[in-house]
DNA sequence: ATGGTGGTCTTACCA
């Protein structure tokens, strides 16, 4: 069995000490995350090699930046879409074992009509069509990410509050459908769920004591991988300890390698 | 109660 996650932990810097625990807690091969903003020469590496990790990541100062952790070797990487020039690090897609993980912090988009929704939308287009190209080179592939687009009605904990918003709104829900239309599977939909699950609450307003969130951060599996997907999960603990990211982790656990095959691949 | 919080090489911008 094999598990993996990604986490929008906005800033690894503050995060870094909750991150390791959480690794170590709950045992994940692979960890994808967004938001680090940290340029490259800062990515606290160290860290996580002490640890025995392997680490990819994409950075920039203040803003942006992914970044995968993971306990297998790390090939193929890519931090660039083909077709855009962009300065914001927000894509990185590697292989792990013969996984193909792509790791997304898609655009927030700001508000619907603006520029940076724009942007949004043109970014994520890009991207749909490298993942289309992706998707024709291999067949186990795993995108993940904060998507910043609250797939259905059921992933938004007021409807009526957030109609036509971004996040929710139909040109986002579209691109997104048509994401998947490529032959993606939302994990978390593959199995019975909780009402009311979410990834992401605003730090204002009390949202995460009252449970005003959206099921944002997401892992959309090919049909070779869904096919092996054990179970799909929110762990919302990590909002609870001091200091929290806004987004709480997501995972999933896959049927991929036995507990003996992944000793004798990496023997302790 | 009609607002808020949190991160960043901050005093503005992003989420």
């Amino acid at each position: 069995m094999l598990k993996l996650a990604s986490w929008n932990v906005n800033s690894l810097k503050v995060r870094l000490d909750q991150v390791l625990d959480w690794l170590e807690s709950t045992q994940i091969d692979i960890l994808a995350l967004q938001e680090t903003k940290l340029s490259d020469e800062n990515f606290p590496l160290q860290a996580f090699i002490d640890r025995h990790y392997h680490v990819v990541y994409s950075g920039q100062k203040t803003y942006n930046g992914v970044a995968i952790i993971s306990r297998l070797p790390i090939a193929e990487i890519v931090t660039d879409i083909p077709d855009l020039e962009d300065p914001q690090r927000r894509i990185i897609a590697v292989n792990i074992g013969d996984i193909r993980l792509i790791n997304l912090y898609v655009p927030n988009g700001s508000e619907v009509g603006s520029d940076k929704y724009d942007y949004k939308l043109m970014w994520f287009e890009k991207v749909r069509n490298f993942i289309r190209q992706q998707l024709s080179q291999y067949s186990k592939i795993a995108v993940v990410g904060d998507f910043n687009i609250a797939p259905e009605d059921r992933d938004v904990h007021s409807p009526v509050e957030w109609e036509g918003c971004v996040l929710v709104s139909p040109k986002e829900r579209e691109a997104f459908l048509s994401l998947l239309s490529l032959g993606l599977k939302d994990s978390f939909r593959l199995f019975h769920q909780e009402e009311k699950a979410f990834s992401w609450w605003d730090y204002r307003a009390a949202a995460f004591r009252r449970n005003r969130g959206l099921r944002i951060d997401l892992i959309l599996l090919s049909d070779a991988l869904a096919a092996q997907c054990i179970s799909s999960n929110i762990d919302a603990l990590p909002r609870k300890s001091e200091r929290p990211s806004d987004h709480v982790p997501v995972w999933v656990a896959l049927n991929l390698y036995t507990t003996a095959e992944f000793r004798f691949k990496h023997p302790s």
